[in-house]
DNA sequence: AAGTTCAGCAACCGCCTGATA
DNA sequence: GTATCAGGCGGTTGCTGAACT
């Protein structure tokens, strides 16, 4: 379970050789410049001696009592990460592993108060191992949080509770979520484009929040936001996931994988489709699995690391897949139930994003239905309709009435990027939805609906999804938008879609 | 086999805070 | 009230070995 503490002691910069040793010595006396770099055992020793000698703290003197050439920082440093004793050595239990996320979702970056609900562990080691593990799961697309964590936290389980007050500052914002009124005043205008917005923004948050783990009753699955087969494919360990869950994601990851190679006519391979052979889906090539950006994505259950404002605000500048983001995918995988059975689309216990996106599908399948206007023929009327019905009227309308709003822009784009604080800052996620549905907004229209993240940040929030090459038929791929059709049919395949 | 990339880790840096004179 | 200092904390850097190409 630990590291040997051989391995620890190979590394040459941890244990100097004895030329390098004797050399660094010779800096004893506390009159030349202070030592920097590797501690020796000599020095080592010689802190432990003063420590044991003195007693904590003070450090500072310890130059002048022991004439050790280091700083007093530095010797408070070697002393609390290395040399004191109970201190716990080697790679972290899955316990504790387990203890850090639920911290990090409460506490944030606070290392020392996280380490000080890990006996044995220091600040040092934690923030290591979380930087080294939010590193490896951006580059997987993995949330950093699983689902479970998040509504703990969230929802208060006795166990968070009785980890004392809610100290992560983002969560706690986000714990008392609310949208902005503004945001609905011109809710009626729009409402004569998409009489089914109020259903979506009736959605609860905590619901949209709570994607994938209603549904995702085993293990609290978390799926990747990109890259999934890689993720499978590659020697790490998928986090969330142990043995026969591990057997299940597998099923789901063969038919999403499928869902999506379907309307490309593709073949459902894990590795055609991570290495970018999907036609025209130059978003896909371009998103190299190096990058740690999220290229794109929907509801992702990632709270506050505070880490990574910038780094997710370059991603505006990454092409958007014109395919449905792989994000939807997950989230439909994290639903699998809603895949079986059409009647659990709006039952509490699956309620999310995936259901707002097949009830904004089914309202406008329903619509279409119902709109005498619109022709029966399939193969004209999804992609046409689309067009008609949300991009040219909506964006005429919005132009002429100058509400910039997108009718799901205050729903399900404001909430998901309310609540996914890390890589919202790059507002990735609501663009899923609105590439899902091929609509067309203007960049304005985003920047209003996100009103809240422009005042947070300064920087003028780019979109790429609603650039023109973001949607359907961006990357030359399609001003073909038949191949677009009806974006839920293209992720779901016919098969569900018929079904309701 | 050589080069490159990645993961893990120790240590440093700069800022902040609280205590004390 | 303020200047100084010690300590704490979080972010970042740089190094090494391992894994990968």
């Amino acid at each position: 379970m630990y590291e040997s503490m051989d391995k620890r002691m190979s590394r040459s910069r941890r244990n100097p050789s004895s030329d390098e040793e004797a050399s660094m010595e010779g800096n004893f006396g506390g009159l030349g410049p202070l030592k920097k770099g590797p501690w020796t055992s000599t020095e080592d020793a010689i802190l432990v001696e003063h420590v044991n000698k003195y007693g904590e703290g003070n450090w500072n003197a310890v130059q002048k009592h022991s004439g050790l050439s280091r700083c007093g920082k530095s010797c408070r440093l070697r002393w609390t990460n290395h040399l004191r004793p109970n201190l716990k050595k080697g790679t972290f239990s899955q316990e504790e592993e387990r203890r850090i996320i639920e911290l990090h979702a409460k506490m944030g970056n606070k290392w020392a108060r996280m380490a000080a609900e890990l006996p044995g562990r220091t600040d040092n080691e934690i923030k290591n191992y979380w930087n080294t593990r939010v590193k490896r799961l951006q580059r997987t697309g993995l949330p950093v949080y699983p689902a479970d964590v998040c509504l703990q936290v969230l929802n208060g389980s006795p166990e968070s509770l009785n980890m004392g007050t809610l100290d992560n500052p983002d969560l706690q914002q986000r714990d008392n979520f609310e949208i902005p009124a503004v945001e609905f005043e011109n809710l009626e205008l729009n409402q004569r484009f998409l009489p089914y917005t109020p259903m979506l923004l009736e959605i609860p948050v905590n619901s949209m929040v709570k994607i994938g783990t209603d549904s995702s009753h085993s293990n609290s699955i978390m799926l990747p936001t990109m890259h999934l087969p890689k993720c499978l494919r590659g020697s790490e360990t998928f986090p969330y996931l142990n043995g026969s869950a591990h057997t299940t994601f597998n099923q789901y990851m063969d038919y999403a994988c499928e869902k999506i190679a379907e309307p490309f006519e593709l073949s459902s391979s894990h590795d055609q489709f991570q290495m970018g052979v999907l036609p025209g889906s130059h978003a896909l090539l371009n998103d190299n699995s190096s990058s740690s950006e999220t290229s794109s994505g929907a509801l992702k259950l990632e709270l506050p690391s505070l880490q990574y404002s910038d780094t997710h605000r370059d991603s505006w500048g990454t092409p958007v897949s014109p395919l449905p983001s792989i994000e939807c995918i997950d989230t439909l995988i994290q639903s699998p139930s809603t895949w079986q059975d059409h009647s659990e689309i709006c039952s509490p216990r699956s309620s999310g994003l995936l259901e707002a996106v097949l009830y904004e599908s089914q309202s406008l399948r329903n619509s279409k239905k119902d709109s005498s206007q619109w022709t029966s023929d399939p193969s004209v009327v999804p992609c046409d309709s689309m067009d008609s019905f949300s991009l040219d009227p909506c964006e005429k309308e919005w132009e002429m009435c100058g509400d910039p709003n997108s009718p799901l822009g205050h729903s399900a784009a404001s909430v998901f990027s309310e609540y996914t604080p890390m890589s919202s800052r790059s507002l990735d996620e609501p663009k899923s939805v609105e590439a899902m549905m091929d609509w067309d907004i203007e960049p304005g229209t985003v920047s209003q609906i996100s009103s809240k993240q422009v005042e947070r940040k300064e920087t003028p929030i780019q979109m790429d999804v609603f650039k023109p090459d973001a949607s359907c038929s961006s990357g030359g791929r399609v001003k073909d938008k038949s191949i677009c059709k009806d974006p839920i049919a293209m992720l779901l395949g016919e098969d569900f879609c018929s079904d309701y």
